[in-house]
DNA sequence: GTGTCTGCAAACCATTTGCACCGCC
DNA sequence: GGCGGTGCAAATGGTTTGCAGACAC
């Protein structure tokens, strides 16, 4: 069950000195339960609201932070909006449509060969938790020209 | 010379039904001439500044709107930070150190076979020219474990 | 009890917008 | 002279911070 989950992210937070508060359990089953992956910060308010009416958006950004600290949470900045949050699961890209802005996945070895190519060729190391690729999602490059 | 760079710019500009003013010569001489290639609008209003003092934000973010509009300008967002511009040339990717924050180029077919199979497998279509990769750079790649 | 979290309000930064005036075409 | 550009101030949106009280450990 998320329970278990939350249980276990919770765990893992007190290992780390950190304190294991109701708020905390709200925000991670929240991210749990919610039907999208991709969260920003103002849906995780509101889905916690839901649960906790007077809930602040300040205690978000901090949780998150503290998550993102942990590795429980990857956050993702998508151009210049608001960024996005998801927990850590199996390695992965990202896609981002420019035109409506969705957020797909892309297999975690879409980008081998060229991780490959940039580290001989210029020492560069790709972090593939944080490289969104944009472009046109397909039914946007259908509809356009 | 860059005043000839810059009167090309201004004629498409004009070509296209804009005005050619003095603020937006200063703009593109000041593009230009900087040393880097990637300048926040902050950077932009620095550098104006210095050949126009009391020059305000709001116009250079008004003037790189309609210089990326019309393809003179390339816009990037890195991070979460402000966005950076550059004036548009050879097509290229772009590489952001998350470490450092320095910004560099790189070659514009290294994303061929990832499109290629991106376009196959999800429809999904690259654009280039805002595709940004994460990571690290040679020099804190090397530094940090 | 002590150090971390939380609520709250205020500050912050990059960017956008509304409005009146100015000046290119 | 008409429409687009500019100066200015104020608003916006997302996020961060300072402080005082609350609570996990």
């Amino acid at each position: 069950m998320s329970d278990t989950r939350a249980d276990d992210i919770l765990d893992r937070l007190r290992d780390e000195g950190g304190r294991v508060t109701a708020t905390r359990r709200i925000v991670i089953e929240a991210m749990l339960a919610s039907p999208s992956h991709h969260l920003t910060a103002a849906d995780v308010v509101d889905a916690v609201r839901r649960t906790d009416p007077g809930f602040h958006p300040s205690t978000v950004y901090r949780t998150l932070d503290r998550l993102t600290e942990l590795g429980v949470v990857d956050r993702l900045q998508i151009g210049s909006g608001p960024a996005v949050h998801h927990l850590t699961h199996r390695p992965h890209h990202h896609l981002l449509c420019e035109s409506c802005g969705a957020v797909q996945e892309a297999p975690a070895d879409l980008l081998d060969g060229v991780a490959a190519r940039l580290a001989q060729e210029s020492g560069f190391a790709i972090n593939p938790a944080t490289s969104t690729l944009h472009g046109l999602c397909a039914r946007c490059a259908a509809a356009a020209p």
